[in-house]
Formats: structure tokens, C-alpha cells, sequence
RNA sequence: GCGCCUGUAGCUCAACCGGAUAGAGCAUCGGCCUUCUAAGCCGACGGUUGCAGGUUCGAUUCCUGUCGGGCGCGCCA
């Protein structure tokens, strides 16, 4: 809709052009025509008159009624107003809303989704968790943060492919294996001989368990038995790793969240990437040597300083495997990469993408593109839930999913902005209340099934012929309410795919849910007037696919009965 | 000290990359179930958008400064 009243317009520009009204040099401002704030205002408003009193030379109204009376006449347009300092109000008639219920119907599980995205390739890479430890909350935000963009980037027909990245061999995971180790000889933590920063959890003495009684684990398409020798740390390495990835896998698994690739850091090394980054950025001269070390001058791509990529011990720093991996998925043919990452990372994405860049590969400046999320503060019982992975003391994603079930715990986590701080309140999370948002969308869903139901119990059939030929009968402000929505939801998802942001998603279903429930009060659906009656539930059979379009995107069910 | 993010109703958060009278939920108060599911609806209360300037027809949005919060600033990952 947006679209073709933009192209009216654009034709009206071009006859004031043609007329001498504009100066035929003038440029097309960057107006918008977007949704208004108001019924008063009509449906979609545009500045585009304001924008054009300069080139014109007149006052802004007098721009407007110009440019009104050249639009072209006719289509959805019922009629159009002047309104405060220029604004162009457009009110659509209720053939503009009849066309769009039909479209939601043929469109069904598609209506919403477009092919803005034309097929590129799309690397998603998320969660990315080191396997050293269970998946805690921020994994949690992660997670459904990533699943929902690589949801939303297929809806707009991108050619998705979702990642996860994890380092098998570095320090941390040394780390770990020096754990299980301590564990399995009978060392508890803080006794004598345990790891001065060793992991303290209880999952750790499980892996060991299950590493000294030689159980076998499927992780990433391998299986690895455990050796039952204490003394073999590579083996351990192998099976720890191994059976903390299987676990994760687990929890995302019972989260709704999937993979197609898992990327293993070692993986880069094995193959020689580290080596071709690392050649190719000396190759290109964005490099010199000081004090034994070779280093990176990502001044020159705007970073703050220099960065060390091997230092004098002959070992890469840690960003070097990450720029040599970002390249590995340009090379794969990811057109664009968006990585999700905790906030508390982004010093490190100055130091990728200059990295890339100074690779002189033709990598666009803007790849990968992050998407940053603060972190979380959990509240249990009015107080502060504290984590921390080492003391061991440790709320994971699991617990949460197991307590506040997976629906609520996906909407909480994608509810708000990426960027901003969120505080996630298990009792409210796991409340079956009406305190609870989750259930307010889903319930708007539920109520169209038990309608559909009583109408049947109470002998009537649904015919959408006749609601559609009985569509004009819908007047009423919550009906038009209802249909603003509908019509609101394929430019959601646009927007928020664009700006890579989902709880946009989130946000609008609470609104199309909360005008299906007024709706609902203030209109009986199951009426005798049969045109009536149809038009009725059609409208809200629309909102019905509507709505589980919209959870579907986030990765919420939409139940029938609640 | 420098960099990134952030500051909106008592609380948790929105506001479509400059638009019209800044919106929801929770909390508080008051209404609505002999009527399709009350996990719901309607109403009231609640704001100098941290503060001070600037840019322009117009600023929560952009710029500068300032104050408060988070994170990051290593030849750690």
C-alpha cells in the first residue's frame, strides 16, 4: 500500500515538473508516506509538500493543494486531505481493506513475507557459545535474537544459512579439560590441587562421570567415547568438548533453535585459513613488524590503535581467527553476514572489520553486520539473580525454559531492543497469568478457534464468499481497527527485517492482538444476519492467519485452545 | 582518560532511520461475565522525553556540551 501511494506521488512531482510549477531541475526530496498516528489523519500521511516549499517557492499548503489536485484519480484512494503545516492525508476506502483479506487468504502462510531480499546468500551466525559450560541467559537472547533474524531474512526471501561458531582449542577449552581432569582424579573445587581458575559446576563432574565410565556422545555428526584415562587431557579435551556441545545442543534443540552449520575454530587453523588471512594481510602491506610481533595497522579503518596479530611467541591473537573465519564465509558466498554478539564484544568489531578490509578482497565496509544485545539482569523474588560461570552458581537457559516454558521465555527475550539493558523476571516469565504478555497474543489466537467452533456447534457454516461480498458492512471504528493492522503486517515485517530488528515483530502482535480483543467485546461475530455474520468471521479468520504468521516469525506457537 | 550503548509515566518498555495531541503493559483507582473463552474489555490517574544549548517549518529522534547507568579499552579469549 505504502509502495503505491509513493508512486502517486512520485507521478504527481512529475506533472508540477512538466507544468512549471517545480523547476525542472529539481531534485526529488527523500519524502516519506507513512502510517499515521491517528484515524483523524487518515491512513498514510506524507511531507513530501513540505519538503518541496523551497524548489516550488511557495508556502507549504499551497505546494499540497497542488500536488493534490495532480495525483491521479481513483484506486484505493477514497480521499485526501491538507492537514496542519502540509501533511497530504490519504484515506483508503474499504475496497483497499476487501482486496487485502483476500490477499491474506490466498497468501495464507506467505501473506507477509516478500522477496525484497531477491535471493542473496545470508550467513547468520549465533549463539556461538565456547563449550566450556551449560547456556545461560544471555546465550538465551542469543539465541532467539539470531533465530528470529534468520526467521525474518527468509520471510524476506533471503537464502539463509544459520551458523554457530565455537573455538575447540583455545585457552578456555584447555581450561575445561583441565576440569573434567581434576574432577576425575576426585579433586572437588578449592580442595588442594584444583585448578587455580578451573570451572566449578557440577556439570563438570558429570562429564568426568561419564568420561571414566566410557559413555559415548554425538555432537556436530561425531561420536566420541570417553577413554577412562585420567591421564590422556587430549582425550578428555575431545570427549568434555564433545558432551558440553551435546548439551547445548539439547537446551537450543528444546528452545526451537536450529542450526546448519557448526564452524569449529580449530577447523581454521587445520585448513590453513589463519595462514592465508594472516599472508594475505602482509600480502597488502596493511602490516609491520615491532618488538617480535606483527602487527595489524587497523588505524587506517579507524580503529583507535594498532592491534598485535602474532605475538612475539609465535601464537595469533584471538581476533585473528575471526577475521580469517568472516572471510571464510565471504568466501563461502555469504553475500551479506550478520553476527549476533553480547555488547560486551564490541571492541572487538572495530578489529574484525579492519581486518577485512585491509584483506582488499572487495568485502563491503558494512560486513558482517553485528547485532548487539546489553545484558541481562535476571530478578527472582524482587531480588538480583547473580551469575556466574566459574563460582559455578548458575542460572542456564534450561532452568528457564523448564520454568517459564518456551514460548514465554522466547517473547521476553525478543521483546525489547537488542541494544537496550532488559531485566528478565522469572516470576513473571513463568507466571500462567494474565501478567503475562505471551498469553495475551496467543489468547487473541485461541479465541478466533473457539469461535469458529461455537459456530459450528450452533449450526452454522462458514462461507467466505458470502462474507467477502458482505465486506462493506464493516464499518465500525474496531473493525477498521482491525483491518489498519492486518494491513500493517507486511510492512512489520519489511521494517523490521531491514533494520534487523525483531521485537518489532513482537511489539505489533501485541497491538493486532489487542484490537482483535476489543473487537471482540464490543461486537458479537455469531449474528443472524448471515452476510453479517460472514463478513465477521472473516475478518477475524484473517487476523487468526495474521497473528500466526507473526508468531511463527518469532518462534511462538499458536495455539488453538487455551 | 578514550570508545561504543543507554537515559521516555511509580516499574518494565515502544515510538515505523526529523513529523501532527509521545504510546502500551504492570501497579493504583472505578466499571463490565443469565450474552461467541474474564489469560479478556472499557474508563481514570500518571510526562518539562536526565539537564543546557544548537540545527529548521517541526527534535524523544540529528549536532555540541554536561550529569547518571552498562560495557569495552592486554603480545587475555
Amino acid at each position: 500500500m505504502k509502495d503505491q501511494l509513493r508512486n502517486l506521488v512520485l507521478k504527481a512531482i512529475d506533472s508540477l515538473t512538466s507544468a512549471g510549477f517545480l523547476p525542472a531541475d529539481a531534485t526529488v526530496p527523500a519524502f516519506v508516506v507513512e502510517r499515521t498516528r491517528s484515524r483523524e489523519h487518515g491512513d498514510f500521511a506524507t511531507n513530501v509538500a513540505m519538503l518541496l516549499t523551497k524548489a516550488a517557492g511557495r508556502k507549504p499548503r499551497e505546494v499540497a493543494e497542488t500536488l493534490v489536485a495532480a495525483l491521479p484519480k481513483g484506486g484505493l484512494i477514497d480521499r485526501v486531505e491538507i492537514a496542519g503545516p502540509g501533511f497530504i492525508n490519504f484515506f483508503l476506502g474499504r475496497d483497499a481493506y476487501k482486496n487485502l483479506l483476500s490477499e491474506v487468504f490466498t497468501q495464507g502462510n506467505d501473506f507477509g513475507r516478500n522477496t525484497t531480499g531477491q535471493g542473496r546468500m545470508v550467513g547468520v551466525e549465533y549463539v556461538s557459545a565456547n563449550p566450556t559450560g551449560p547456556l545461560h541467559v544471555g546465550h538465551g537472547r542469543n539465541a532467539v535474537l539470531g533465530d528470529c533474524l534468520a526467521r525474518l531474512l527468509g520471510a524476506t526471501g533471503h537464502d539463509v544459512r544459520r551458523e554457530f561458531y565455537y573455538n575447540d582449542a583455545g585457552v578456555q577449552i584447555q581450561n575445561l579439560a583441565i576440569s573434567v581432569q581434576a574432577r576425575a582424579r576426585g579433586i572437588e573445587p578449592g580442595a588442594d590441587g584444583w585448578p587455580e581458575a578451573g570451572y566449578r559446576g557440577d556439570y563438570i563432574a558429570d562429564v568426568a562421570r561419564a568420561y571414566l565410565s566410557g559413555e559415548s556422545v554425538q555432537a556436530d555428526g561425531r561420536t566420541v567415547t570417553g577413554a577412562k584415562d585420567v591421564e590422556n587431557l587430549d582425550a578428555i579435551r575431545e570427549f568434555a568438548v564433545a558432551a558440553l556441545r551435546h548439551e547445548q545442543d539439547l537446551d537450543l534443540a528444546a528452545f526451537g533453535v536450529e542450526m546448519d552449520v557448526y564452524f569449529l575454530e580449530s577447523s581454521l587453523y587445520s585448513g590453513g585459513k589463519v595462514e592465508e588471512t594472516v599472508r594475505e594481510l602482509v600480502k597488502h602491506g596493511h602490516t609491520y613488524e615491532e618488538g617480535g610481533a606483527l602487527w595489524l595497522r587497523s588505524t587506517d579503518y579507524g580503529d583507535d590503535k594498532d592491534r598485535v596479530m602474532r605475538k612475539s611467541d609465535g601464537t595469533y591473537t584471538y581476533f585473528v581467527p575471526d577475521v580469517a573465519y568472516h572471510l571464510s564465509k565471504w568466501q563461502r558466498g555469504y553475500q551479506d553476514a550478520v553476527t549476533v554478539l553480547g555488547s560486551d564484544h564490541h571492541g572487538t568489531l572495530m578489529r574484525v572489520k579492519a581486518g577485512l578490509q585491509a584483506l582488499d578482497q572487495g568485502i563491503p565496509k558494512d560486513y558482517p553486520h553485528y547485532v548487539l544485545y546489553q545484558m541481562i539482569t535476571v530478578m527472582r523474588g524482587g531480588e538480583e539473580v547473580k551469575i556466574s560461570k566459574r563460582a559455578g552458581s548458575y542460572l542456564t537457559l534450561r532452568d528457564l525454559i523448564d520454568e517459564a516454558g518456551r514460548d514465554a521465555t522466547r517473547y521476553f527475550l525478543i521483546a525489547r531492543k537488542s541494544d537496550s539493558q532488559l531485566v528478565f523476571d522469572i516470576d513473571l516469565a513463568r507466571s500462567q497469568s494474565n501478567d503475562n504478555p505471551v498469553y495475551y497474543i496467543q489468547y487473541a489466537h485461541a479465541r478466533v478457534c473457539r469461535v469458529l467452533e461455537e459456530l459450528g456447534e450452533r449450526g452454522f457454516t462458514y462461507d467466505r464468499e458470502a462474507g467477502m461480498a458482505a465486506f462493506g458492512e464493516l464499518q465500525s471504528e474496531h473493525e477498521t481497527a482491525v483491518m489498519v493492522e492486518l494491513a500493517r503486517y507486511p510492512e512489520v515485517v519489511e521494517t523490521a527485517a531491514t533494520n534487523l530488528e525483531p521485537h518489532l515483530v513482537a511489539q505489533y502482535l501485541r497491538e493486532l492482538a489487542g484490537a482483535l480483543h476489543s473487537y471482540y467485546h464490543e461486537h458479537k461475530w455469531i449474528v443472524d444476519d448471515t452476510g453479517l455474520r460472514n463478513a465477521r468471521v472473516t475478518l477475524a479468520l484473517a487476523t487468526r492467519q495474521v497473528l500466526r504468521n507473526g508468531l511463527d516469525l518469532l518462534g511462538i506457537s499458536a495455539p488453538e485452545k487455551m
